[in-house]
DNA sequence: AACGTCATCGCAATCGTTTGCGTTAAGAAA
DNA sequence: TTTCTTAACGCAAACGATTGCGATGACGTT
């Protein structure tokens, strides 16, 4: 009904004080009567007055704003990390701003200038798999404004980071499929240009080195969608040897594997074992049920923002670099049992 | 490195000019002489200056920023949302805050207050299961924000409102039902609270009554989730006549339905058929594969947007109260063929 | 009677930016 | 020389709220 807000000139003109009594009034300050209390105190209520928080930053230039740039908030990982987020950010009186990349370097830069523009207060950011040029991060920085990575991060920034332990979570992972009798273990990778994809290649390849089993270049493809594993399976399954176990770098790609083995007649996991990355909320759901590793992206998430709300509140606060949230292996049917 | 950040003021001051000259040069104001702009544009983009959205908010009272309620962003329809709202809103300049209620009215409320002191200019909801009261939400529309409602929405508002067409789309998944043959059909329903539930709910019955199939109370089940699932097909099954096909109010009680039936040895979609409604990512992940109404959340989200952004340029503006987004019937593999 | 005390309130500056209006000086027109 | 234009810029108020400081009266104290 009411075109603007009610604003504490508002009130002050109706009771005829001045707006400096008003706002003591309704902060309790001593120096203002009770009966005066009173009366500002019963108008503001009738007005439904709420006080402007964008005079209120502009003043204290507090926010009380955080910001996040993720690459698609529809996968599942993403999504929950943002609930992480959002609940701590909540509890502390935060309101979270949030920006997709879609992936993309150019709108990763413009999140970015955004996120100056609005005076967020911190920032939390999972890289594009696009992004190799940081410098719209590091004017963030030169901004002073605190930055924590996770999930996806990148290299040069005196930033917090959270992760996941990759090398460990990917040879965990595959010495599983070691353990239970995979003797020729794929791997369909993520672009190395990540330290995600790298660390997990990493781990992917210690594993096989301690469980006596060779490398081979022929097994490791490069695939991270439903839509490219058809591809990786394609290849994988004319080789001489084809593999008889796959770890997949996340949870879409192994459950697209798995569908392209069971469309050639394969069976999973008799035929060859299948273990993703990642535990999204699917992976229940999958006939067999996908083994996988879980990354708690909630947890992730939700540690994150305590590491950055710290910083905001002390800019000399650092966790100590790199935060490594657990992961646990979820073995359920997609992978042989002895 | 730099505490604060750089401003209007900064630039002046080093050059020796007034905070007008330089607001004024920056846009290009035909009164300030070439060489005075060609000045202060250098020393903008050597000291990186972004002008302060706060101070430019106090002043335009124009925030730039929309919000959203939704009630769990982990569910793969209203991340799908959220996306869509993004892009249109990045598309036209504007920042989205995004609010969870987690289904709970208490926190839905204090959402909608830090909406509107952070003066957003228009807000998308879509309320909380437990949401009976909708005084939050007329504070907000008493205060001058527009609102749009999308999926689940309240009654009694001016508001647009974008939804699917409930009783159609649960028509259309029903009849499917019938015309392949299935004679008694369960219903997982939604609360009855919500719009949602009670359309879906009559499309139901007006499918069986068009199909010539008596609706018998005793096969409608309230479950919405995977777990409660369980329990509906425990008593479903039991039943003197057990159903020979099931729609369900979502995707997730579907699977859970599913993955009931075949753990006591039902066969899917031979001995019951199975429908859902919503089409998340993973119906395509089950087997069978689950057949679904596909909801279509991005255009959903991107269609709110839209509205509300015509309605914040002109608060006269109104779409005309409904806009219905199409939904259509995929036909995958957990319904029977003929 | 003169002064101090104290409760209660208003003034004005401030945050960063915009903008209507006034000011200045140089050059043109008379 | 005087007056009028005009280009180029500064002053100050405004957006909404906060806050140090000063102002005002009503008291009580000597």
């Amino acid at each position: 009904m009411k075109g603007s807000q009610v604003t504490i000139k508002d009130i002050a003109k109706e009771l005829g004080i001045s707006a400096s009594t008003v706002s003591r009034a309704l902060k309790d300050h001593p120096d203002i009567s009770v009966e005066t209390k009173r009366m500002v105190n019963d108008l503001a209520k009738k007005l439904r007055y709420k006080p402007n928080a964008v005079a209120l930053s502009l003043k204290s230039s507090r926010t009380n704003t955080i910001g996040v740039i993720i690459p698609e908030i529809v996968h599942y990982f993403f999504s929950s990390v943002i609930s992480g987020v959002e609940d701590v950010a909540y509890e502390a009186g935060y309101n979270v701003m949030i920006f997709q990349s879609n992936e993309k370097y150019e709108r990763e830069v413009t999140n970015a200038q955004a996120l100056l523009s609005n005076r967020t207060e911190g920032v939390m950011v999972s890289v594009s798999k696009e992004t190799h040029n940081f410098e719209h991060l590091h004017m963030l920085e030169d901004s002073g404004i605190p930055l924590v990575f996770f999930d996806r991060i990148a290299t040069g920034f005196t930033s917090d980071k959270v992760i996941i332990d990759d090398h460990k979570a990917a040879y965990t992972a595959t010495q599983h499929l070691v353990k239970t009798g995979c003797k020729r273990i794929a791997h369909l990778a993520a672009p190395q240009n990540l330290a995600i994809g790298e660390k997990r290649l990493e781990g992917y390849k210690n594993a096989l080195r301690d469980g006596g089993l060779p490398y081979k270049e022929e097994y490791v493809y490069p695939a991270d969608s439903v839509e490219l594993a058809e591809n990786a399976i394609e290849y994988l399954m004319h080789l001489p040897e084809p593999p008889d176990g796959i770890f997949a770098n996340n949870d879409l790609t192994a459950i697209g594997a798995m569908k392209a083995l069971q469309r050639r007649e394969y069976r999973v996991p008799e035929d060859v074992s299948i273990m993703g990355f990642s535990a999204g909320r699917f992976s229940d759901f999958t006939t067999p049920k996908l083994s996988s590793v879980d990354q708690h992206g909630y947890e992730m998430g939700a540690e994150a923002t305590r590491i950055l709300l710290k910083r905001i509140a002390n800019p000399n606060y650092s966790y100590g670099d790199t935060k490594v949230v657990d992961t646990n292996l979820v073995i359920r049917e997609s992978t042989r049992s002895i």
